[in-house]
DNA sequence: CATAGCGTGTTTCTC
DNA sequence: ACACGCTATG
């Protein structure tokens, strides 16, 4: 630090001098800083989470009170980690922390009517939103052929980040797409304010107008939230950048964290100006970089770096390391995206059999969703537990958002969409005309659907059966509303008794399908009671549509599962795993095609692969094919032009991924380079039509013979051995995840792979209703209920002293008898 | 009004 | 390849 009796200065000295003994001097510095802007350009693994917290804990060891800090973070899992952190710096404390959408989602509940909405407005979520556009469009009267719902409701939405209002856009230059959306936008707007309801970009619309047009609650929220913190500021939009500037006028004590080399949500409206320029808007602002890594090996940190410095629009940071020097980064290349995913499998197995590695110590990125689907496959084959992020959302799920409608429309009877959703579902007899009539009368009355539905007599169009079908609806609503204020289990229990769902959920599902809504169903039940028991006070109804509507599943990952985690490049940021491979690193996917028009997009990519190659802690492999199957055929691949960019002089190359220690123990190691490809090659026509430009005089073969990389020269024909072992036991298991077997595998003398997963515990089919288990802590208990599925397979125990659930993937549970 | 079968369009994804 | 949305049919 560079002022080292600084921390001396007042009464508080001894509790700072704690809070700053571990702290380097630029993480001192900007840890004391109290008054005043602050911009903290924080590169990877910096410590930027540590300094952020130790900071609050400053603050309030300087005597500011908790309710006046807010810090605002991009994701919640982020506001959780920061949260969790703080707690052990200053037990107790209650600083606001959250996402920028639950800050606003609760000042609007406070000052609904100041912008047109009820305090139990509702929040509609992107699908909800969708709906609702098409209603509008439709309302508007406009041709689609021009601009697709999806495209008008991408530019309303670019609109909103930038605050621009309907007029204002109607008032522009506009491309033709623009000018449907600025004619569909008023009356979407109009829409969802008779819905009493917003969308996720209205959150900070409507807050950044209210602090716009109410100078004195704008000066009074000022004077509430006098500090301020701002995590991954490089991902702002305009819309949120207005809301923290607003609220740092009187007191300008706004301090930001971030990294313009990770900025990779431009796409989405993130205005990467609003962090290179924040020292134009704060002339005072205190500047400190945080450019010590404290997360990887120089090894990766330059492969790192090499990369990013290609890019034309940033901040030149110089990062640098006191760790070990680790091995090289691996660029390998592989035939094809099955070869890919199972030699990467395989190595993960290996690893994990020499108990060089544990599941969660890996994870793989890739740019695309659908390239998790070859990995999957090939971890499930082997019994690797996994998990992935951003899936299927179980809160996507029909029958979830089914249930929930119910709830929304309880918690507010304009919720149109939700109205929509649930009128014919379970079918009642209400078809689409029905519904559009009701659209039609709501629309021209400016009134709710629901409302519409209550009058339906008066809406002469409608069939008289019709009538009655949509009065017996409203009917079962009115039973249903009428228990609105009940506990969360109860009032679900109830609707999903009272609209007969339960039955119709039953009849829908077929027995071969192996998803069972009905178990997800009770899933949400069983986290509507958690939500019950976790807060006790504002436990209503609203507060946990609320919480569902701002919850991604993302927030879920859990990092101390035993697991490997596959998720996409932009899902990985602000995490870190000892073990990373990034796949598919090619043209056209790694640049991704559509990202090539313009520069700022390409360098958005080159950010996307360098935000990626920052996560991993020890070990690092990029990979890419020869060709790939993309959209149902295979096509030659064009390496990704990053990977000339690599200081690919120190990094270890390596051609074609067959594990021949796995398979091909026989084949000697003399490295002929002349491969016998066992059985599991697919479609392999040897002579790559592609030529490969890695640089001058690779030696691909060179390295293959020693060993798969995760420790040079550590008794590789042990490593052999065992590798084998395992693989030979899991494949004597075969997807034991999903086997029918019911017998228990011997544990007895396997210390491998399979031990560690499994073998270790019964396949899943095995516990059923009425399944007698043994817990270590426990003890005996039968299974109430089972529900979900695969890693989130559930189960509902009873044991002598209460209930428990488990996730039966990673409980202690065995099936007793 | 419900359903099966066809055609279309596919990045990234937070809240 | 696959999922989703629309349309023709029962």
């Amino acid at each position: 630090m560079d002022d080292p009796d600084s921390a001396a200065r007042d009464d508080a000295g001894h509790n700072n001098h704690a809070l700053l003994r571990e702290l380097t001097a630029p993480q001192c510095d900007a840890v004391q800083h109290v008054d005043g802007p602050m911009l903290i350009l924080a590169g990877p693994g910096s410590g930027k989470t540590r300094v952020v917290t130790h900071r609050i804990a400053y603050l309030l060891s300087q005597g500011i009170p908790d309710w006046q800090i807010a810090a605002l973070t991009f994701t919640n899992k982020a506001a959780d980690e920061m949260r969790l952190r703080l707690d052990k710096l200053a037990p107790g404390q209650n600083v606001w922390m959250g996402t920028f959408h639950r800050f606003c989602a609760q000042l609007l509940r406070r000052y609904a009517s100041m912008v047109g909405l009820q305090e139990n407005y509702s929040i509609y979520d992107t699908s909800d939103s969708k709906q609702a556009m098409k209603r509008a469009i439709e309302a508007a009267g406009v041709s689609t052929t021009h601009a697709s719902p999806d495209q008008i409701a991408g530019v309303i939405s670019k609109a909103k980040n930038k605050l621009v209002t309907p007029e204002v856009m109607q008032g522009q230059m506009l491309s033709p797409k623009e000018t449907v959306a600025a004619k569909v936008y008023p009356v979407y707007q109009r829409q969802l304010l008779t819905a009493n309801a917003v969308d996720f970009d209205d959150l900070l619309l409507h807050v950044a107008n209210l602090l716009r047009h109410n100078p004195e609650l704008r000066g009074e929220l000022d004077q509430r939230f006098r500090y301020i913190l701002v995590d991954e500021y490089q991902d702002t939009n305009l819309a949120q950048y207005a809301i923290v500037r607003a609220l740092s006028i009187d007191h300008p004590n706004l301090s930001v964290t971030g990294d313009p080399d990770q900025s990779i949500y431009g796409w989405r409206g993130a205005d990467l100006n609003n962090i290179l320029d924040f020292e134009k808007d704060y002339p005072a602002v205190k500047t400190v970089r945080l450019e010590q890594n404290y997360r990887s090996t120089p090894n990766v940190l330059r492969v790192a770096d090499q990369l990013i410095r290609h890019n034309r629009r940033r901040k030149q940071k110089d990062l640098f390391t006191d760790n070990d020097e680790g091995e090289p980064v691996i660029l390998r290349w592989y035939e094809n995206g099955y070869e890919e995913a199972d030699s990467i499998a395989d190595e993960i197995v290996a690893a994990i059999a020499s108990d060089r590695a544990r599941p969660n110590d890996f994870a793989i990125f890739c740019r695309m969703n659908s390239l998790t689907r070859s990995l999957e496959h090939a971890l499930r084959g082997r019994g690797v537990p996994y998990q992935i992020v951003n899936g299927v959302e179980f809160y996507q799920r029909k029958e979830i958002k089914d249930v929930l409608a119910y709830l929304h429309l309880v918690n507010n009877p304009g919720h149109d969409v939700a109205l929509s959703r649930v009128i014919n579902t379970p079918t009642r007899g209400i078809g689409a005309k029905t519904v559009q009539r009701l659209q039609e009368f709501a629309d021209r009355h400016n009134v709710p659907m629901l409302e519409a539905a209550r009058r339906a007599e008066e809406i002469e169009s409608l069939a008289k059966r019709s009538v009655t079908m949509v009065q017996k609806f409203v009917a079962i609503y009115d039973r249903i509303a009428a228990r609105a204020t009940a506990p969360l289990e109860e009032l679900m229990r109830f609707v999903v008794q009272e609209s007969q769902y339960d039955k119709y959920l039953e009849k829908t599902s077929d027995e071969s399908d192996d998803s069972s809504p009905l178990g997800n169903v009770d899933e949400l039940i069983s986290a509507a009671v958690d939500f019950d028991r976790r807060h006790p006070d504002d436990g209503s109804l609203e507060a946990f549509l609320e919480q569902v509507a701002l919850v991604s599943d993302t927030d879920a990952f859990e990092e101390n599962d035993q697991r490997v985690t596959l998720m996409t490049l932009h899902a990985s940021k602000g995490l870190e795993f000892p073990r990373v491979f990034i796949v598919g690193v090619e043209d056209d996917l790694l640049p991704h095609k559509r990202s090539k028009e313009d520069d700022a997009q390409f360098e958005e990519e080159r950010r996307l692969l360098f935000v990626g190659i920052t996560r991993a802690k020890e070990w690092l492999q990029l990979s890419c094919c020869k060709r790939r199957m993309i959209r149902g055929d295979t096509r030659p691949v064009i390496p990704s032009p990053f990977l000339n960019e690599l200081p690919l002089e120190e990094m270890k190359r390596i051609e074609s991924a067959v594990e021949r220690n796995f398979f091909d123990s026989h084949i000697d190691q003399s490295g002929s380079g002349d491969w016998d490809l066992p059985a599991i090659q697919i479609g392999d026509d040897a002579q790559a039509d592609v030529s490969f430009d890695f640089g001058a005089n690779q030696d691909v073969n060179q390295d293959i013979n020693q060993d798969d990389g995760f420790e040079p020269s550590d008794e590789p024909s042990r490593q052999t051995k065992e590798s084998t072992a395992a693989f030979e036991a899991v494949a004597d298991e075969p997807a034991a995840a999903t086997s029918a077997s019911d017998s228990i595998p011997d544990i007895g003398k396997l210390k491998t792979a399979a031990d560690l997963m499994s073998a270790k515990r019964p396949p899943l089919s095995a516990f059923r209703e009425g399944t007698t288990v043994r817990h270590f802590d426990y003890g005996e208990g039968t299974i109430l209920a089972v529900s979900g599925l695969g890693p989130k397979r559930m189960a509902r125990v009873r044991f002598a002293d209460g209930e428990h659930n488990f996730r039966l993937a990673f409980a202690k549970l065995e099936v007793v008898g």
